[in-house]
DNA sequence: AATGAATGAGTTTTCATTCAT
DNA sequence: GATGAATGAAAACTCATTCAT
């Protein structure tokens, strides 16, 4: 190894160091109310060194939300691998969805009550993962129609609504009421249920 | 009608137009992008004069939200009336949603990406009628079950969460979306699924 | 009594109804800390109807200060009169300002804490009470030494900083601890001191 | 002198810039119209850079009360050394008031303030020097006592207020009156005046 | 590359005063 | 005369961003 490489090294530590700090105060009080200053502390750096790895306060918040969607993309791929039927990959997603915001509720709080709702976010071409995020969903429905699994009196789009929307409000509620209930047991009564209500 | 008569209704007429631009503000710029000061441009009034009419910032915020259910609340009690039937009320809870909604989406957006993610007033005590807001389904539910309509195997709660889950995921997709496409034609398919998902 | 008549004097009411409040309140939070609308409600009057009655706060202020000082001077020519010596007028004096004070707590604090200390009414040549307020010591100082009752070797401002002095710091501390202790005993003790140190 | 400890002294001189900047306005204008935005341009900063250095308004004029008490302590014991009867400590004490604060009229000025302070701090157990500044006198008079050069006859809080009223009177009235009068002459007579009132 | 002091526009809120009723 | 709603200037304080070191 030589110099260059391990500075390169110790740079890349320095933009984790000021990612993780982000996104935990990020989640613990939403993006208005944290200031760079804060970040700066928790991540032990100045805050102009803030400005050296990320554009703006905006930029860095973009930064944590594209990474934040990348890493439950790639899981679960990895969980998907060796499922060839799209109905147990849907099956596989509900279970999933509750597994991963489970075991990092620091993420999902960021996802479902910070991202998710944010309108310029929604609304920004320039961010093509958001749009992409919700088209497997489709994918994946549609697929399992044609495997003969999956209703096909009822619209992809209105599936997709019950889906995801079941899954949602369910960790939403489990987050703002603060965690403080078991998570797994509902988990598994509403993938249940939504199977049922999707299922030939 | 008297002077003093007339006097009311100019300041009612008054607050109602701060309560309005506030309301318009805020659904377009969100709670936090919303200054005191466009409040009072756009109600054409001085910016004291909000204070006049409500305590501060946030007071304005919870009386615009308290307002939005109670509305919401009110209309649907009006809907339920001469529905005997927990299940037929369900149907009609299902499509009031939507309709309420579409019929004022500036309502609806306060509602969907204000109020009901905002973490300190979801915790709060201060303010029951948002804790309210959510134990009326489950009443419903229950009694549909008695009535023998809505199946028993499954959790209220759950069922619940696929409700409304579905409902608010449908509705704030189209608000996220900039109200672009029609929303009738989806809420006739989702309360189907719904409807078909819960009943027996 | 006619309707005029009857009128004036529930003016003069009025105006000592909010008087009486604004010395209250002055009295308990300073100057600068009292509002109009503070004064008003106390007074259970319309903001606007203060102005009615004086110019403008300060002159509100002012007027208490004036009205204060009078009261201490009437009173005290009261206590004066029967008296012929300077000597004895100024042992009264020490008596009568302990006794003033104590009698009415709320004037004293206004006068020592308020007045007393505000820069731009103690340069000011409008308010000629307040320049007289110090002079009468000195006549009476002096009108003592020519009795042959006090000593001549020592200024007349000189002893008047040492009666004003001590008189006013022994009562702002009275104020200041809370009136928690016993006045009286000490008010006796500081005279006989005083007393002691200007007579020949 | 390294780099370090020039950025130091640059930090300081900054401060001090701004404490210099708000002695000098306060002492002209009083503490409730002095505004930030006054003391920003007088010391050439921004507004923003005061909250660098203090917390808040009330910080920033509590560590000039602070500073200013500590001044005059600091000095006097420089004064006192060498001197060991408690009487003499006396004189020099009064001798000192006077000379201290016509040495530096800006920092007299701010001693009003501290009167002014004392009045509304006087209850609190928050600024410790506040409460202490009143009890070495107590601990002088005592030992002038026990050295047998002031009188016993006298209670010790009586002859402080006589003292400290003396003292705080004269001050006052000079900074009140616009320090237009030679103060030198004055002191001397008052000093003259107390000594002979508690000497034995 | 890293620092963190400095910036100053921008925010909420207060309150003496006015004036239409 | 009395009212009190309306005013809006002014204040304290915040914080994303810059830039000299």
């Amino acid at each position: 190894m030589n110099k260059d490489n391990k500075l390169l090294t110790q740079q890349e530590e320095k933009k984790i160091k000021i990612f993780e700090a982000a996104r935990r105060i990020v989640s613990e009080k939403g993006y208005e109310k944290t200031t760079m200053l804060q970040i700066a502390k928790a991540a032990d750096v100045a805050t102009g060194t803030i400005y050296e790895y990320f554009e703006n306060k905006e930029d860095l918040f973009l930064t944590i939300a594209a990474e934040q969607y990348g890493l439950f993309d790639e899981e679960l791929k990895i969980h998907f691998s060796g499922i060839k039927s799209a109905f147990e990959k849907i099956r596989k997603y509900i279970w999933f969805y509750f597994y991963f915001f489970q075991k990092d509720p620091l993420y999902s709080e960021i996802w479902l009550l910070v991202i998710r709702l944010n309108k310029s976010l929604a609304q920004s071409t320039a961010y093509p993962w958001i749009q992409q995020s919700g088209k497997e969903i489709i994918d994946l429905l549609k697929a399992g129609q044609e495997e003969g699994m999956i209703r096909k009196d009822i619209d992809l789009y209105v599936m997709r609504h019950l889906l995801l929307g079941s899954l949602e409000h369910a960790m939403t509620r489990w987050l703002l009421k603060g965690k403080t209930y078991d998570m797994l047991s509902y988990s598994e009564k509403i993938s249940d249920l939504i199977i049922d209500a999707i299922k030939k």
